[in-house]
DNA sequence: TGTAAGGTCTGTAGCAACTACAGGCTCAAG
DNA sequence: CTTGAGCCTGTAGTTGCTACAGACCTTACA
């Protein structure tokens, strides 16, 4: 807990710690290319700098907000080696956006259909469930699951 | 094409078409007990009666609404072997009805940030990029992920 | 009756994006 | 010097499919 160990660097631990991040994820994301290799001690422990620390939340908040790991490697510039230009950013960020509404109005379908058959249903035992009813004769009543 | 062939039944693909459902998922949901091991012709053909076909599309519609495939064996009553009463069936429901309004939470506050950070977005070779930035800095904006 | 096309059979591998081991090494504290 | 924590590697598991290879069967047509 004192400081006079005077580190050069994290481990892989100190990183997970100061990040968030599951400390199997970083290895994965270096096996997959999303961090570079970093430099190693004689016995093979991994030396993270502050640019990894930063590179990885980067990684980790393109990950909250949804982008698949592809757009986080375009993101990067990984794909071609060059830093995207801000219309590549851009252009791809327009992308997930509509990817994200597109799920959003499924949800919402998916939660009208639900709310509205749960509701109908007592919570006895009747004999008959008007869940398993609706899934079984989807389009009895109004709410579907079908885009109009 | 003519129907002078009398089936007693579908085949694989026939159970396929007649509900949309891909040919090779038939199969993994008789692998994972979903659907019940079907008949079999002497060379060892699958044979599908319409109670088969009645209970995939009910499989298929229960994952439209975004039910697990352990929600659906519930649903099915094959987790004890006794179908499930009303009331567990409404609970499973709401259980998922919960999970659903908290992707839908989630995914308004992702679209929120990145609506709010591609319109300030020239879409110019401008030298700093809002998208990059914003995931680099999560807090410097007002929209941000957390709920509050 | 032969044959070619297409359907079905099996097991297995792959996808995303991790997560969790097992078995062995290394490091730091007491 | 020992003990325990941390790190190393490779591999297997997760969810819900989907796709293949290689063998077998069935059907239609000549």
């Amino acid at each position: 807990m004192t400081d006079h160990k005077r580190e050069r660097g994290f481990k892989r631990g100190d990183l997970a710690r100061a990040t968030g991040c599951n400390i199997e994820t970083i290895r994965y994301y270096e096996k997959t290319g999303l961090l570079p290799d970093p430099p190693r001690t004689a016995a093979g422990y991994r030396i993270y700098s502050a640019a990894h620390a930063t590179r990885l939340r980067f990684i980790l908040r393109a990950r909250e907000l949804g982008f698949s790991m592809e757009d986080i490697r375009g993101l990067l510039g990984l794909e071609d080696g060059t830093a995207p230009t801000c219309a590549e950013v851009k252009e791809r960020t327009e992308r997930h956006l509509v990817d994200i509404r597109t799920r959003i109005a499924d949800l919402r379908r998916i939660e009208a259909v639900l709310a509205a058959t749960a509701s109908r249903c007592s919570g006895a035992k009747a004999p008959d469930c008007p869940v398993l009813d609706a899934i079984t004769h989807p389009y009895k009543n109004a709410a579907t699951i079908n885009s109009s």
